[in-house]
DNA sequence: CGAAACGTTGACTTGTTTCAATAACTGTGG
DNA sequence: CCACAGTTATTGAAACAAGTCAACGTTTCG
């Protein structure tokens, strides 16, 4: 007996914007025809090259990056179960950013063709595409509010607030933490900070009582505590119920 | 006799990425059907506000924004003529950012339903819309990079280079430069940075005889030099002809 | 067991902000 | 046509946040 599509993290997703019928939920299952496997570290997608594919992530975390000319690496997003990766790449002609797997990581490939095979198919799987699209690029759009305009310490952890908020989402994450393998570096990168600077940051968090980021794990000490210092606010998850029915 | 659709910065635009069919422009042209003018300075679309339409800007420059608790500003993108704008909010419950025309602004209404249904008629047209929230959202991660990982001179120059690569695409700009209705406050708020800070480092751009930024104009006093300075490379705009036929 | 990656801390330097004061525009009404 | 208010631009001095360099401790993994 195969396993329900509506199993699926990404259908699950696409399903909370749009009330799927069984037939679009078939059409989505196609696309996970093509199972893949990536090591930690090795990059599934960098910039410049041309690529055929994208994938839906299955387990384990990735993220997508930009490295400048003299070296710096920014780290532009993360994704997590059941997040689109490089759809942005197949709409192109190459590739503007690299994709590297944080941990190991399974993944369906998606074609450019399938793709838009579905499309024609069931337009409303389009638009549910495109609200995940959209969603994608709201956090991006948070992610640079973050940067531009607001310190170290909020931003370090508006930052960590958000990913659990979208780890709750998915079953990985509670009030009380996660399990993040980031490293320190990583998250510099992420948060357009020092290594050094960050791990101040964490140490005061500590010291404060407010948050511990250690052994691979985040725990929240003072969640309300934390939702206050950032002024973290999830209106812009847009996570609540079927618009489109 | 009609102004051929073709003729609109939209459909060009799009037709930059998808080759489209008469039917197409057809369908295109549908959609362009209420103008609406704007005042400079009164927000078109509020953080909160539940949104049916999106716009395609005809003339005019807006900003999108938001406030943080604090009052801080973060402009996270500005919109030129061709543009389309609000396509988050008319996908999401409510809008997440704030839209400001900075000068006066005639745009084209977009019903949610007009697109949907759109879609339905011409997939191939999902696919092109898709390219296009996909090309707005590289530009919003070129942003990102640009906060994270720029000094405020290197960003000062890539953001007002981006902006006039854009404007060239438009026939609005040239190698010598661009009128730009921009503050040094709203250019403040777009890098990050302060205006007091922005005004320093406009100071030290004129002095070395690399750009002038004055009386609503950016003139280019030295193109490569920036160029080298910000290390600027536009592969993430993706503008050379059809993709897909 | 050793090497490499990751984490921690202090001292010092730099880029950026803040505050404050003044000057130059822009548009409006008398 | 000028006076005025409001916005925008300019500059200096002092304060501050974050970066850099450098050394050392700790964990992880082959």
């Amino acid at each position: 007996m195969p396993i329900p599509v509506q199993e699926s993290p990404f259908a699950r997703k696409l399903g909370a914007y749009v009330a799927l019928t069984d037939t679009e939920f078939a059409i989505l299952a196609a696309l996970h025809k093509r199972r893949r496997i990536f090591p930690a570290g090795q990059d599934m997608i960098y910039q410049g090259q041309s690529v055929r594919a994208a994938y839906i992530l299955a387990s384990g975390w990735v993220c997508s990056y930009k490295i400048l000319p003299g070296g710096a690496r920014q780290i532009v997003d993360f994704q997590i179960p059941g997040d689109f990766l490089g759809l942005r790449s197949i709409l192109f002609r190459a590739a503007d950013h690299n994709v590297e797997p944080l941990t190991r990581v399974t993944a369906s490939e998606v074609l450019a063709s399938d793709l838009i095979d579905a499309f024609t198919r069931t337009p409303r799987l389009a638009t549910a595409v495109l609200w995940a699209v959209s969603r994608d690029e709201a956090m991006v759009v948070e992610h640079l509010i973050n940067i531009g305009r607001r310190d170290a310490m909020q931003r370090t952890v508006h930052f960590l607030l958000e990913l659990g908020a979208r780890l709750m989402l998915v079953g990985l994450g509670t009030k009380e933490g996660y399990a993040c393998p980031l490293s320190q570096y990583v998250l510099a990168d992420a948060l357009g900070l020092s290594a050094v600077h960050v791990n101040r940051i964490l140490r005061q968090l500590r010291e404060r009582h407010l948050l511990t980021f250690r052994n691979g794990k985040v725990i929240f000490d003072d969640f309300d505590g934390l939702v206050e210092l950032a002024e973290f606010d999830l209106a812009y998850l847009d996570q609540s119920g079927p618009l489109l029915r």
